[in-house]
DNA sequence: TTGGCGATTTTC
DNA sequence: AAAATCGCCAAA
């Protein structure tokens, strides 16, 4: 199980967004492998996109944002739960993908729909904040077995109603018919 | 230093 | 429908 190389996340943020479904999701914690097959993400675009946390500029939060792909963007949000991003496009685009639900394939509870569950299913917190996903023991893989084709959804990204135009852009993505997705 | 608020989840 | 709960950030 090889993690993707740092090219995969050097592109155009929809692309990796709409690639991202049904890769997997790779988490080594004291012995134990965790994975999760991604079934629905959202593209945060930059600055630009009022939406983004990018929106409001460089600070100590969006640093890992800003910077070269590949890296994991964890926050605390509502003080109590955690969302995982991967840092998308060229350094210093500001961009990310959020990861909404996953499939259990290893170690994982089914308590994986939305973004917070996730990361507690996944045992992800903020010490990952900027951790290399080009890594061995959290990274993202090509499934073991070749995914047959799947159709992907867009919907309005959850959550953003506060974004302008920006909230009713279609830049949330799952695979179409899944039973592994937070909300229809 | 302070106050408002959030890319959510759970419970009432 | 509303609470839980705290780090981030803009304003003072």
């Amino acid at each position: 199980m090889q993690a993707l190389p740092r090219s995969f996340y050097n592109r155009d943020t929809v692309a990796v967004a709409h690639d991202l479904l049904g890769k997997l999701l790779v988490k080594k914690t004291d012995g134990i492998t965790r994975v999760g097959k991604i079934t629905e993400v959202e593209a945060y675009l930059g600055p630009h996109d009022l939406a983004a946390h990018t929106s409001k500029g460089l600070t100590p939060r969006t640093r890992v944002m800003f910077g070269p792909p590949g890296y994991a963007y964890v926050y605390l949000i509502y003080g109590m739960h955690h969302c995982m991003n991967v840092v998308t496009d060229a350094d210093g685009t500001g961009a990310a993908v959020l990861l909404r639900a996953v499939e259990p394939v290893l170690n994982l509870d089914d308590n994986t729909r939305g973004p917070g569950r996730l990361c507690r299913a996944m045992g992800i917190d903020r010490s990952l904040y900027g951790h290399d996903l080009c890594s061995a023991d959290f990274f993202l893989s090509e499934p073991d077995t070749p995914q047959s084709t799947i159709h992907i959804v867009s919907r309005p990204r959850i959550g953003v109603d506060y974004a302008g135009d920006w909230a009713h852009k279609p830049l949330r993505f799952y695979i179409d018919g899944s039973p592994w997705i937070s909300r229809p």
